[in-house]
DNA sequence: AATATTCATCGTAATATTGCAATTAAACAA
DNA sequence: TTGTTTAATTGCAATATTACGATGAATATT
């Protein structure tokens, strides 16, 4: 009925499909790509850089900030973005697990 | 308005929030695991193995189908699914590209 | 042929997501 | 204070997703 029964699966299974979920979206994938380009902190010109109108581009943002891959610091009228190092090393292990299921494995079958 | 503006996007962001999304339900993400323990093909007891309803995990199927991740032979009346290794790789491939694009990037900001 | 089994598809209800115009809030500048 | 800038929030419309009962199609069993 259109809500998730996440009570049937794991933690780790929840985790990575809210991981997944967040980069479910090519705004927010952009977004993430841009912080990590611009390599110091970003501000207001994401907006323009995406090219989605400016609410939409915060509410992704708060998606981002909500799983804790980004940071905001207020910064005089505008907002610093950037990522957070130590949040994002621990969903690239999370992924990156699941990713590398199949080494474990010797496919052999259909 | 509840549809993405992929035309605003390189095609390998969509890419990435493509498979981004198919791993953004944990049903898929346990399917996907389950299939990689057995090892060998699986068929309709995944239904009890994930706990939701037949026509449910049917469509979860058709996605990761769809996208390759996964392909199902006949097999008399029921249907055996398994891992499509060769697009796990180019899929594992492009996700790790981008979940790695932080070592290239000295941190060192906010 | 008649029945059973297995899975896909259809239809539908409930909920979530996406996007933006309008507005608000906060900090700065004059 | 008054205006300006920047970003968050609100409200809403359009669309997508999730889930499942009912049904249908295909094969197997009797």
């Amino acid at each position: 009925m259109g809500v998730s029964k996440t009570e049937k699966f794991t933690t780790k299974q929840n985790e990575i499909a809210t991981f997944g979920k967040v980069f479910g979206h090519p705004a927010r994938v952009a977004i993430l790509q841009h912080l990590f380009k611009i390599n110091t902190c970003v501000c207001g010109d994401l907006v323009e850089e995406i090219g989605l109108a400016q609410p939409t581009i915060s509410q992704h943002l708060k998606e981002l900030k909500m799983l804790g891959l980004i940071h905001g610091t207020v910064e005089g009228t505008s907002v610093c973005y950037c990522i957070n190092p130590k949040k994002w090393m621990k969903m690239k292990k999370l992924m990156t697990e699941f990713l590398n299921q199949d080494i474990t494995i010797k496919m052999d079958c259909c």
